[in-house]
DNA sequence: CCCTGCGTTCAGAACGTTTTGAATGTTGGG
DNA sequence: CCCAACATTCAAAACGTTCTGAACGCAGGG
C-alpha cells in the first residue's frame, strides 16, 4: 500500500483517539471508530484487534461501548459467522447522541441542585444569626451566578440538540446571557 | 454554623469539582475553586488544606494551576506573610480562557492535519494503482466530512470567544452546517 | 454429541495520574 | 546573621483506570 494512504489512515485513527479522549471516552474506542471510519468494508473483531495490535477482549468491550453510543453498527455479512462492524460516519449525529444522554443530565442535575440550595437558604432564614444571614446572602449571590451560567449552558445544549440533521446556528445565537 | 449553610457550601464545592473533572482538570482544582468561591474573604493555603483535608503540597500545586488558568488570584492581606487567594467569580470568563488557550489549538491542529492529509492524497495521485486510487477517493470523502465537522466546531468556538463580557448568542446561531 | 471457531467475561497485571509528606527553598523580623 | 514561618518541590506510595489473556459460553457443522 502506498505510504500516503498509510500515513493518512494513521493520522486519522490517532486523531479520532484524541477526540474520544477529549469527550471523556477511552481512547481505544476512538481508534476503533477511526479504523472503521477509514475502511470501506465492515471489519471483524479479529481484524480490529490485529489492525490496532490490541487484545481481542479489549476490542470486544470497546465495540460494545461504541454500539451503545450509536457510533458503530453491526453488519451482517452473508455466509460469515463473525460479527462485522461499520462506523456511523455522521459525527454530528454521534455527538448529539452523547450530548443528549450525558451532558444534558449533568446540566439538569446541576440546575436542580442549585435550586434546592436556594430553597434551603430561604427556608433557613428565620433560624440564622445575623452573621449567618449575611453569609447566606453572599451564598445566594454566588449561586445566582452559577444558575445563570448553567441556564445558558442548558439553552445552548438544547439548541444544538433541537437541530435535526443540520445544526441551525441561528437559534443558538439568539441566546443571551443576563 | 447552621446546617443549611454547610450543606449548600458542600454541594457547591463538590459540584465545582465535578465541573473541573468535566473540563479535564483535576477535581481538586475545582474543589479549591469552589471553596474560594463560597468564601467572602480570601483564604490562605493552610486554610484550604485544612478545609478540604488535603496535603499542603497538593494545595500549593493546584493553586498555581488555578492561577495560571485565571481562575483564582492572589490577594495581599496587610500585615500577613501568608499567600491569600480569591476565586475569579466570572465563570464565563474562566471558561473563555480555557477554550481560548486549549480547545482552540486542538481544533486548529485538527484542521491543519486534515488539510495536510488531503494534500498528501492529491499529490500521490499519479503513483497509485487503480485500487489505491479508489481507496484514496474514499479517504477524501471521509476527510471532507471531518473537515466540515471541525470547521463548524471552530466557528462555534470563535463565536463564543469573540463575545466579550456577555456572550452574544446571536452570533453563534448564525453558523450553518454545510 | 463433540469439535471448532468465535465472542464475552473477568481477575490480575500494567499503566498513568494524583496525593502525600519530608526535604528543600525563600523571606522577613529580630 | 539566624530563626521562624511559610511556600515549593519531588520521590515514593496510593489509587483508579485500562489492558491482557486465559477461561468460559455458545452456536453451527460434521
Amino acid at each position: 500500500m502506498h505510504e500516503s494512504l498509510i500515513a493518512v489512515n494513521e493520522s486519522t485513527v490517532a486523531g479520532m483517539g484524541r477526540l474520544a479522549g477529549f469527550f471523556g471516552f477511552n481512547e481505544v474506542m476512538g481508534r476503533l471508530y477511526g479504523t472503521l471510519l477509514m475502511h470501506p468494508e465492515p471489519l471483524s473483531l479479529d481484524d480490529l484487534a490485529s489492525g490496532l495490535k490490541i487484545s481481542k477482549g479489549s476490542v470486544s468491550m470497546n465495540m460494545r461501548s461504541l454500539e451503545r453510543w450509536g457510533m458503530a453498527e453491526e453488519v451482517w455479512v452473508r455466509g460469515e459467522r463473525k460479527k462485522y462492524y461499520t462506523a456511523v460516519p455522521d459525527l454530528w449525529q454521534v455527538i448529539r447522541n452523547v450530548l443528549n444522554s450525558r451532558e444534558r443530565r449533568e446540566v439538569q442535575l446541576a440546575i436542580q441542585v442549585l435550586s434546592e440550595s436556594v430553597e434551603k437558604l430561604r427556608s433557613a432564614g428565620d433560624e440564622l444569626t445575623p452573621e449567618e444571614r449575611e453569609l447566606a446572602q453572599f451564598y445566594l449571590e454566588r449561586i445566582g451566578d452559577l444558575q445563570a451560567f448553567f441556564t445558558v449552558a442548558q439553552l445552548a445544549l438544547e439548541t444544538v440538540l433541537g437541530s435535526d440533521g443540520a445544526l441551525d446556528f441561528d437559534a443558538v445565537t439568539k441566546i443571551e446571557i443576563g
